[in-house]
DNA sequence: TATTAGCACTCGACCTAATTGAGTGCTAAC
DNA sequence: GTTAGCACTCAATTAGGTCGAGTGCTAATA
């Protein structure tokens, strides 16, 4: 048995009905919803066909169909290629006002959640390459050291370094330009053992103000990994029943909470290199509570090798053309921040 | 009419055993569990006598009764009295391992929340006195110059600059003297626009910079003043039916999230300086959202004149003594972190 | 051959009434 | 002052009944 033509108009007239309903949807329904001028029984027959090729599915018995796993796919699948749509009135809703990134960020989230009426999160941007870019110590006072390192990508980590005596300005000049004409420019793989060794060596006694150093560059790439994950709307899922039950909305809620889980769908969108817009439906979730919702992904540039993740949680009856237009409108807007930044 | 003894009794014994059920509690009960040697008619009358008191409710006609927020206050207030509880098992969890102050908050929310089964909060300790501290100019490359500033109880902050045309040597120490012997030392309400007037004339052709470099201060400020929050365990609120239905998991959720609203806890918990346990039942609840819960804050002091606070959300009926045992414990640990750091 | 009308059937949702049982207040006896 | 006893209340549960949306099947129709 093969999906006509007409078998596919009726699944999705199917599956259109269910999305804004959330209820099972019916022969009747379709037969006088559709323009395809067919009674409810022609109508019936072909569900029980399109049953049998797994696209729909009963409930019990004396119900409607609502859409399996499969029947979503094929409904995303043909509207990823047939629309090319943009949400506009989101459009430079970000650019319009400069701001911090992690404001910005946390701001996209917040943007997303309240036009979509889903859960959402925004992973701040992620360097791929881990280069030191810049690093310096200060006296700060007597017995305090601060330590300012730049990383590739402009990320910023300090560190407070206490010293037993207060030391001068040569010698913090002089510990200064050891530092930045062996370290700069090198990735973490590169800053190796022998290397500190030598240059501890260098420092003479101040060898351990060096190996602080040290840990606090190795610190901040361990830092940037474990990175920052901004969600918002996490209370939408009350809206929908199916997710709203005890068990579900807690699990969710934790997902959200603990941001943890959240990070196996950054690896999972970064692995697949082609940067396009992503939807996992139902099983095919690679985070297991979250087994009954849709989740739709995109991945944004930020130059430099830098990228982060946006996404979108719902029920599997999520309105996937709005989230899509939703997501490519967000990802264009950050991928531009960077553009212009750049002027 | 007055609380004798036996009345009082007779109260804690209904509480006691609400707050483990969650079901409303009746005279045979009563009768059973206590060593009073009274029969439930008995209970009856005096549970009447409570209820006319106002400490006890009953849901309706035919059923036990449940403690009123007065019922609530007034066992807490006993407990508080009596017990000087600390929870064991937590002792030195924290203070075993050194690590990064927001990780280590982080961790005291999860310990909190883990110990007691409830939702709980830990802000990031935050000065009262704003206090410019250490500023630093770097050149970074060409076109960007790295302001490092530190305000009491080093809370450091970066911002880049960009710089139209690379600046020597030379003027970078002179723009870092300027500020510093200028800047040092004063609080933020003392640096007016008279005071960055005359810094930018000093400045010449550089007062753009200066310009730039004093907003990064002002928003290092501003920044501390939305402070950072953790929180943990929201999910717990679902193990409690009283709070789980749609509307008040929804709300709950979102003041979990949203953050803002428990910064209202933080004012109340800051204004009374006495620096103890607080605890709001009910409708003493400073959070509209949250009328159905009780709260227990307290602050912890990091020195510098730093302080954060500490807080478990959670039903009404909830485990006082241990949650005032929890956070007793935490409390010090964090208070100690501090000393510790002093050494 | 494809489509449709008709019909018997299924089954969850909803309504109602009856039953249950925990708990109460009151009264009279101890 | 305490207690036993009793009538009463009322939420929660159960059981029975109806309703209606929806189905599958069959026979008639275009």
């Amino acid at each position: 048995m093969e999906l006509d033509e007409r078998k596919t108009k009726i699944l999705q007239a199917i599956i259109k009905n269910y999305l804004e309903t959330g209820e099972p949807v019916g022969s009747r329904t379709i037969s006088k919803y559709t323009d395809l001028n067919l009674s409810s029984a022609t109508i019936r027959n072909e569900m029980a066909d399109l049953e049998e090729l797994g696209f729909i599915i009963q409930p019990h018995t004396s119900a409607g169909r609502i859409p399996s796993d499969k029947g979503y796919r094929f409904y995303v699948d043909a509207m990823m290629l047939e629309h090319e749509k943009e949400v506009e009135q989101l459009k430079d809703v970000l650019l319009e006002k400069e701001e911090k990134l992690d404001h910005m960020l946390k701001q996209a989230a917040k943007l997303m959640a309240v036009n979509t009426n889903y859960a959402t999160m925004v992973t701040a941007p992620r360097s791929s390459r881990n280069v030191l870019k810049f690093l310096q110590l200060s006296r700060m006072d007597a017995s305090h050291i601060l330590a300012v390192i730049v990383i590739e990508g402009n990320v910023i980590k300090n560190t407070v370094i206490d010293v037993a005596e207060s030391l001068n300005d040569e010698t913090m000049l002089k510990l200064n330009i050891l530092l930045n004409t062996h370290l700069n420019g090198l990735s973490v793989e590169e800053i190796n053992l022998g290397l500190i060794t030598a240059l501890k060596q260098q420092a003479g006694m101040y060898g351990p103000i060096i190996e602080e150093v040290i840990d606090a560059v190795a610190e901040t790439i361990k830092e940037d990994e474990d990175l920052e994950i901004y969600t918002s709307g996490a209370n939408n899922i009350f809206k929908y029943p199916e997710l709203s039950d005890n068990q579900k909305a807690s699990d969710l809620i934790n997902a959200f909470e603990e941001k943890q889980l959240l990070t196996q769908l950054i690896d999972d969108t970064n692995t697949d290199g082609k940067n396009e817009i992503k939807v996992y439906i139902g099983e095919e979730s690679p985070i297991q509570t979250m087994k009954d919702c849709s989740i739709v992904t995109a991945n944004y540039e930020f130059g430099d090798g830098m990228r982060g993740m946006i996404g979108i949680i719902g029920p599997k009856r999520m309105d996937y053309d709005k989230v899509v237009g939703t997501i490519k409108t967000i990802k264009s807007q950050l991928d531009m921040m960077y553009k212009k930044d750049e002027d």
